[in-house]
RNA sequence: GCCGUUGUGGCGGAACUGGUAUACGCGCACGACUCAAAAUCGUGUUCCCUCGGGAAUAUGGGUUCGAUUCCCAUCAACGGCACCA
C-alpha cells in the first residue's frame, strides 16, 4: 500500500487560495442574470496598526460559510471586503511620528489584506474599496451636497467637547469619565459653529407630495426588517419617542409666556416651581435686576463644566433663582422660576415645571427650600403618610388628590382629562417628543473626508460644485493640534479655493465624522469604479438591499442608525427603490481571552490569528471560531479547544487516507446518518447554529472512520465540510479524483437529503412511571399505543413499580415515550 | 435608576413545538503502542450511595402525567443608555 503523506495544511491552503484567485472563483459582474442575487456583507474593518485579531474572522467566517452555501444553492452572491480607513489613530500616529496618515493607513491595509487572504474567505477582491481614497470620498462629498441642496445639512452653533491640553475638539468616544483619553485633562464645553445632518426629519414616515411615494421612517422601518429584537429596541430607545403635553404658563408682569413639555401632566396640580436650562435664550429676559449677579455667577460656573460633569447623577443639585414667577394654569399658584443645569436645553422646550413627584425636582426644592405640594397618592397607606409629609418623593403613578375634578382618577386617566381641560382653555396641547438629535458631523481633524463647502470673502457658505469634486485633502498640513482644524494650516488649500472661487474664498476646514463615510459603503461595493455616480442604476437594480449583514453589537445604534438614515435619504430623492438597507442582521459575540477577560494588549491575553493559521491552519481557525459556542454569545478562547478541532481536521485526512488505501466501502452502513447529517447541516447553517453543525460533522466523521465510507459518503462529507473548511475539502475532493467528472468542489450544488432516509426504522422508547425514567425498549417508530403499553409493562423494572399501586393513567407519546401514572 | 442579555458537569457548550438532561469538544483517569516521551488509538468520566436507588439545569414557588423549556417572585453576572421632564 502506498504511503499517504500527513496533511500539510500550509501548502494545501496556499495552493487553494491561489487556485481561487487565479480562477476568479468568487468574482461577480453587474450584468443582469437569470440567477437570484444575494448580497452578503461584513462590517468593513478599520485597518488598525495592531492588525487582525481573532474577533474579526468570527464574523467573516460566518458570512463566508453562508456565501459558499448560497452559491452552491445557485444564488449569485455578492460578497465584498473593504476598509473603513479614515480615523483618529492614524492621525495620532502622524502627530507622534510625522508619518503621513495616508502612508501608515496604506501599510495597515496591506497587512490586513494579507491576513484576511490567508483565511481563505470567498471575497470578490476586485471590488475592494477604501473610504480614504479620493475616488470614494468624492461620493461621500456628493451625498453631503445632496443633503445640503435639500436643506438637510446645515450649520449652527453647538457645544462640543474641548480639551485644553490637546487644543482640540474631541469626539464623545474620546472622552473617558469626563477627561481627555489622551492627556487626562478635564474636558470642557465650548460653543463652536458645526455642520449637522437633519436625521430628525426621517424619524417618521414621509410621503412625497408630488409622487405620493412613502419613505418609511426610522421607527416604523424597524418593523419590516429581520434584525435581533434587542437591537431594534435599542434603536427605538435611542430615538426616544414620547407622547406628552405642552403646557403654557403665563409670566407674572409680562405678556410673554413660556411653554413646558411633560409626559406627566397628571402632576400639574402639584407644580410649584419652574426650572429652565442655563443655555436657554429666555434666561436673560426672565432674570430680574436684583438676581442678575447670582444668575451670572451660576452660569459662569456651569459653562466651565463638561456635559459629563453636569450629568453626573451623584452630584448635588445646583441652581439660581431668576426673581420671576410663572402662574400655574390650573391652580393659579405663583411658581418661582429657577435656572438649573439638570434641565437640558435640547430636550422638550428646555423648561420644566417642577413638583414633589419628581426626584430631581424634589431634591432641588429640599435644597433651596422651595415650597412643595402633593397631588398623587400611592396605594400603600404607610407610604402615603411619608409622601404627604414630604419626607419621601413618590414618583410613580398613583391616584390623584388635591386636583379638583380629577381627584380619585389614576394617573393615566388624569393625563387625558387634564390635557383635555388645558386644550379647552387654550393653555396646552398634545405633542410628541424625541430624544434623537440632529447628527453633528463636523470634526476638527485632518484624517477624514473634507466637507465640500466654500466660503466667500464675507464668510457666506456655498456648496463646492460637482465638477470640483473630489475636494481632495491637502498634504501640506501641520498635524499638531493648535485649537483649529489642521486643514487651516494648508497654504495649498487656500490657493486652490482662490483659484476656483475667487480671491478671499476659503474651503471649510473641518472634516466629516468617519461615520458619514461608513454610512453608504455597501452601495459603493456594487459599482466601485463608477465615475459618474455613487453606483450605477444597473448595479443598484441587480443587487438591491443587503440581504445579510453581520457585525458586532457595538454598532447597535450609531452606524446602523446612520446607514438607515442615508438609505432613507437616497430613497426620498429617488436614487434607490427600497428604504431599509439591511434586510437581515446578525451580531457576533465577542471572543474573550483565555482568562475570560476582554482581550487587550495591557492584559497580555491577545490571541493572534496568524499564530493559529501557521500552527493548525486556516481551516482549524475557522472551524474553531464557529465551534466555540453560539454565534451571538460572548465566549472565551481556549487553545486546547482549537487543538481539538485540529484533531478533527486530522481525522478527516485519516478518513481520506483509509479510503485511498482500501477503496470506498461497498456497504452503505451510514446512509441514514448521511441523510440526517445533510439535513442538520443545512438547517443549522441557515439558522446561524454553526456550533451544532460542526458537532454533527464530528459525529459523522467518527462513524465513517469506524464503519468505512462509501463514495456517496465522501462526496456528501466534502460538500458540507467544504463551506466550513474549504481548503482540506477541496484538496481531498481533487485527490479522490472527483474533480474530473464534476468540476471544482466550490462549483458543486449543495447536497440534498431524502426525508424518508432520515427516519430511523428502530428507535428507543422511554418508559416512565410518574414521570421518572424506569426503562427503555427498542421498537419501530410507528408502533400503536397498545403495543407500546404492552412492551412497557413487560419491562421488569417497570412492572415492579406498577404493582405498587393502581395505574390511574397511561400516556403514550408516539415515537417518544410511555408514562404510567400510579397512585 | 431604566432597557436588554444570560445563569446546565472540572471547562466551552447540547437538548426539536413541554417528552429519556448533560450531544459534540476540552480536561482528567486508566489501558494499548514505545526503551522512554510526544503523537495516536481504546475505555471511563454530573454528584451521592447501603448498588436497590436517590438528587441535580442560579434560588424559591406555581401550572402539568411530565418543566432546562411555560408563569410568578428573588438573586447573580454581563452589555447598553442615563438628571430626556
Amino acid at each position: 500500500m502506498a504511503q499517504i503523506p500527513n496533511y500539510d495544511h500550509i501548502n494545501v491552503e496556499k495552493k487553494w487560495q491561489k487556485n481561487w484567485e487565479d480562477r476568479g472563483a468568487f468574482e461577480v459582474d453587474n450584468a443582469p442574470s437569470e440567477k437570484t442575487t444575494y448580497y452578503i456583507l461584513d462590517m468593513f474593518p478599520y485597518p488598525s496598526g495592531a492588525g487582525l485579531h481573532v474577533g474579526h474572522p468570527e464574523g467573516y467566517t460566518a458570512t463566508d460559510i453562508v456565501s459558499r452555501y448560497m452559491r452552491m444553492k445557485d444564488y449569485e452572491v455578492l460578497h465584498p471586503m473593504g476598509w473603513d480607513a479614515f480615523g483618529l489613530p492614524a492621525e495620532n500616529y502622524a502627530i507622534k511620528t510625522n508619518v503621513a496618515p495616508e502612508k501608515s493607513t496604506r501599510g495597515n491595509i496591506e497587512n490586513f489584506t494579507g491576513q484576511i487572504k490567508s483565511l481563505g474567505f470567498s471575497y470578490d477582491w476586485t471590488r475592494e474599496i477604501a473610504t480614504c481614497d479620493p475616488s470614494y470620498y468624492r461620493w461621500t462629498q456628493w451625498i453631503f451636497s445632496l443633503l445640503y441642496k435639500n436643506g438637510l445639512a446645515y450649520k449652527k452653533e453647538a457645544p462640543v467637547n474641548w480639551c485644553d491640553g490637546c487644543m482640540t475638539v474631541l469626539a464623545n468616544e474620546q472622552v473617558v469619565d469626563g477627561a481627555c483619553e489622551r492627556c487626562k485633562n478635564d474636558v470642557l464645553q465650548k460653543n463652536l459653529s458645526q455642520w449637522f445632518f437633519k436625521i430628525t426629519d426621517f424619524i417618521e414616515d414621509y410621503v412625497d407630495e408630488k409622487t405620493g411615494r412613502t419613505t418609511t421612517g426610522l421607527i416604523n422601518g424597524l418593523d419590516k426588517i429581520d434584525w435581533p429584537e434587542s437591537t431594534k429596541i435599542a434603536q427605538r430607545n435611542w430615538i426616544g419617542k414620547s407622547f406628552g403635553t405642552e403646557v403654557d404658563f403665563e409670566i407674572e408682569g409680562s405678556n410673554q409666556g413660556i411653554t413646558v413639555y411633560t409626559t406627566r401632566v397628571d402632576t400639574l396640580f402639584s407644580g410649584t416651581f419652574i426650572v429652565i436650562a442655563p443655555e436657554h435664550p429666555l434666561v436673560e429676559k426672565l432674570t430680574l435686576e436684583e438676581h442678575r449677579e447670582e444668575v451670572r455667577k451660576y452660569m459662569e460656573n456651569t459653562q466651565g463644566k463638561s456635559e459629563i460633569q453636569r450629568t453626573d447623577l451623584n452630584k448635588d443639585k445646583t441652581g439660581a433663582f431668576t426673581g420671576s414667577y410663572a402662574i400655574n394654569p390650573v391652580t393659579n399658584d405663583r411658581m418661582p422660576i429657577w435656572v438649573a443645569d439638570f434641565v437640558l436645553v435640547n430636550y422638550g422646550t428646555g423648561i420644566v415645571f417642577a413638583d414633589a413627584h419628581d426626584e430631581r425636582d424634589f431634591e432641588m426644592a429640599k435644597k433651596f427650600n422651595i415650597p412643595l405640594k402633593v397631588s398623587l397618592r400611592p396605594k400603600d397607606d404607610e407610604l402615603w403618610k411619608q409622601v404627604e409629609n414630604l419626607e419621601v418623593c413618590f414618583h410613580e403613578e398613583g391616584i390623584l388628590v388635591n386636583s379638583e375634578e380629577f381627584d380619585g382618577l389614576i394617573s393615566a386617566e388624569a393625563r387625558e382629562g387634564i390635557t383635555d381641560r388645558l386644550i379647552k382653555e387654550g393653555k396646552g396641547r398634545r405633542t410628541t417628543n424625541y430624544r434623537l438629535r440632529d447628527w453633528l458631523i463636523s470634526r476638527q481633524r485632518y484624517w477624514g473626508s473634507p466637507i465640500p463647502v466654500v466660503y466667500d470673502s464675507n464668510g457666506n457658505a456655498s456648496i463646492v460644485k460637482d465638477d470640483h469634486l473630489p475636494l481632495e485633502l491637502p498634504t501640506d498640513v501641520d498635524y499638531k493640534p493648535k485649537g483649529t482644524s489642521p486643514l487651516g494650516s494648508s497654504e495649498e488649500y487656500v490657493a486652490r479655493a482662490e483659484e476656483l472661487y475667487g480671491e478671499g474664498a476659503r474651503f471649510e476646514i473641518d472634516t466629516m465624522d468617519t461615520f458619514v463615510c461608513s454610512s453608504w459603503y455597501f452601495w459603493r461595493f456594487m459599482d466601485p469604479k463608477n465615475e459618474k455616480l455613487f453606483a450605477g442604476s444597473e448595479a443598484l437594480k441587480k443587487w438591491g438591499a443587503v440581504d445579510l449583514y453581520v457585525g458586532g453589537a457595538e454598532h447597535t445604534v450609531m452606524h446602523l442608525l446612520y446607514a438607515r438614515f442615508f438609505c432613507k435619504v437616497l430613497h426620498r430623492f429617488g436614487y434607490i427603490d427600497y428604504d431599509e438597507p439591511f434586510l437581515k442582521l446578525r451580531h457576533q459575540g465577542m471572543i474573550l481571552g483565555e482568562d475570560g477577560e476582554k482581550m487587550s494588549k495591557s492584559r497580555g491575553n491577545v490571541i493572534n490569528p496568524n499564530e493559529i493559521v501557521e500552527r493548525h491552519g486556516a481551516d482549524t481557525l475557522r472551524m474553531y471560531e464557529m465551534f466555540m459556542g453560539p454565534f451571538k454569545d460572548m465566549k472565551p478562547w481556549n487553545m486546547n479547544g482549537a487543538a481539538g478541532i485540529y484533531r478533527f481536521v486530522q481525522k478527516v485526512w485519516k478518513l481520506y487516507s483509509s479510503v485511498k488505501g482500501n477503496g470506498f466501502a461497498t456497504d452503505d452502513a451510514c446512509e441514514n446518518l448521511r441523510h440526517k447529517t445533510i439535513k442538520k447541516i443545512t438547517e443549522d447553517t441557515e439558522n446561524f447554529k454553526f456550533n451544532t453543525a460542526i458537532s454533527q460533522m464530528m459525529v459523522y466523521v467518527n462513524e465513517l472512520n469506524a464503519n468505512g465510507a462509501t463514495k456517496k459518503d465522501m462526496e456528501a462529507l466534502l460538500l458540507i465540510l467544504g463551506i466550513y473548511s474549504p481548503h482540506i475539502s477541496a484538496e481531498i475532493w481533487e485527490l479522490l479524483g472527483f474533480e474530473k467528472e464534476l468540476g471544482f468542489l466550490d462549483e458543486q450544488p449543495w447536497p440534498i437529503y431524502d426525508a424518508a432516509l432520515c427516519v430511523d426504522n428502530e428507535i428507543e422508547f422511554a418508559v416512565q412511571v410518574n414521570g421518572k425514567l424506569r426503562g427503555t425498549f427498542m421498537s419501530a417508530p410507528n408502533i400503536t399505543k397498545d403495543e407500546a403499553l404492552k412492551e412497557a409493562r413487560e419491562l421488569e423494572n417497570v412492572s415492579k413499580f406498577l404493582n405498587e399501586g393502581e395505574v390511574l393513567k397511561e400516556i403514550y407519546v408516539p415515537g417518544k415515550l410511555v408514562n404510567f401514572v400510579v397512585r
